[in-house]
DNA sequence: CTGGGGAAGGGGCCC
DNA sequence: TGGGCCCCTTCCCCA
């Protein structure tokens, strides 16, 4: 007889002791403030505690203590919840931060929490959309109101405490005919999109710190840069934007909130520029004319890099910044010497293979950096190949059946590697090459 | 410290 | 709708 109750009930208990500090042996510190916790439970929950704790835990049977600075003691807050209650509090300003929280510390589930709730903040916004254009220039009730979500598993206590980072207003709506129909949806009061902003800057500040400090990140960390788009949302009347989507931002920072926007507000647009900007970011003031392009947008806040680079690892948020970046790296498309920046040909040069990374050097350069007497050894290595198109399970290997006869010059040092330069056969390659394996 | 260049990444838009 | 190209900005490294 399996008593449904108890898991719960386990967990609450779990939690009480991790309110009062009983049996924590683990102390997390997130930016100055300490977190206590129970290390089976970090251990059950995150993929990084996992490999943290496994480590630590045959070392000492001592508390171990965990230094985070890529995310703010607010989102710890969250995921720590999440952690003892099964229980993620979502707002359209932490929703950025806890998702790339749960990409550091590798708990899935949580990532696929975030991803839904944007993904149902588009669907949401979308019917707005629709609701908009059906009532014409009629002013919208709910313009401005943000939401907010509290996603909890099957077992959700009834009596669970609000949490600080929503404010529950059950009752109003349900999230259905989706595989997160269980969890319940509670929209709240909003704050300005700009705070999200700041954060998000925040945050990246942290991870720019962790960088310099040598701190390791996973791989797939969202890696946000200062860029353009957040200048536009930090200074939106200083941005050279065209006088049309001027106007329309504008009147969206006037009152921002998560999702598409018509024209809803003090300044309704007409509907022919609507008709042009239709698709707003709900994380940002950013307007595109077509959902493909904000889907492609969106990407720069979830973090989400599909694009993996199987030469070296690197990551990308697009397949044609992969592209780029594998013919830049990877295949030495420029025919430019990389010393002396003259151009080059067959003749006048030779690719050299440094691991996975070509370029290409003139014979005189080549001859300057004392590497035109390397022996030839044509066995030993070939140039990087790549997946083609409708093998996209293969992975990269160097040059088993290798179709090309350029001349190889392996260095003596560990990974050098000359080969002739082929334009030809290069471009006939580069036409056939897709390097984009999902 | 600074300027130049390479690489990455974001947006617009065409196919 | 996705793929891809072009253009631009930003960041980082190195001389």
């Amino acid at each position: 007889m399996e008593i449904s109750s108890h898991q719960f009930h386990l967990l609450q208990q779990l939690n009480e002791q991790r309110r009062q500090d009983l049996f924590c042996d683990c102390n997390i510190l997130v930016e100055g403030k300490v977190f206590k916790a129970h290390r089976n439970v970090l251990f059950a929950s995150s993929g990084y505690f996992k490999m943290l704790l496994s480590q630590s835990s045959k070392e000492t049977s001592q508390s171990t203590t965990a230094t985070f600075q890529a995310f703010s003691p607010d989102t710890f807050t969250v995921i720590l919840d999440f952690v003892y209650s099964g229980k993620l509090s979502l707002t359209g300003q932490n929703v950025i931060e806890v998702m790339s929280a749960a990409s550091y510390l590798q708990m899935t589930d949580v990532i696929s929490v975030c991803k839904t709730f944007i993904k149902s903040s588009l669907d949401i916004s979308e019917k707005e959309k629709d609701r908009y254009f059906s009532l014409s220039d009629k002013d919208v009730s709910s313009n401005g109101v943000e939401r907010s979500c509290v996603y909890s598993g099957g077992w959700r206590a009834e009596s669970s405490p609000p949490h600080p980072h929503s404010s529950p207003d059950p009752g109003t709506c349900m999230m259905g005919g989706n595989a997160w129909s269980n969890f319940n949806y509670y929209p709240t009061s909003q704050r300005n999109a700009q705070q999200q902003l700041s954060k998000h800057e925040q945050r990246q500040d942290s991870i720019k710190k962790s960088r310099h400090l040598g701190l390791q990140q996973p791989s797939d960390i969202p890696h946000y840069k200062s860029s353009k788009l957040e200048d536009r949302a930090a200074e939106p009347a200083g941005h050279a934007a065209p006088a049309e989507e001027q106007v329309h931002i504008d009147a969206e920072v006037e009152a921002p909130h998560v999702g598409f926007q018509f024209g809803q507000g003090a300044e309704v647009m007409p509907r022919d520029d609507l008709a042009r900007m239709r698709f707003k970011c709900p994380f940002c003031s950013h307007v595109v004319k077509r959902k493909a392009d904000l889907k492609r947008h969106l990407r720069c806040h979830t973090g989400e890099r599909p694009y993996p680079c199987e030469a070296c690892g690197k990551r990308f948020s697009r397949l044609d910044h992969l592209s780029s970046h594998f013919r830049t790296i990877h295949q030495a498309c420029k025919p430019i010497c990389r010393k002396c920046k003259r151009h080059v040909t067959e003749l006048t040069g030779q690719v050299v293979q440094e691991g996975t990374r070509r370029y290409r050097l003139c014979n005189e350069c080549l001859a300057e950096a004392g590497i035109d007497s390397i022996r030839i050894d044509l066995e030993a290595e070939a140039p990087l190949e790549f997946p083609q198109d409708g093998d996209k399970d293969s992975r990269w290997h160097y040059g088993e059946d290798n179709k090309s006869d350029v001349e190889i010059v392996e260095d003596g040092s560990s990974d050098l590697v000359i080969q002739q330069v082929d334009d030809s056969e290069d471009e006939a390659e580069e036409k056939e090459v897709k390097p984009n394996i999902r």
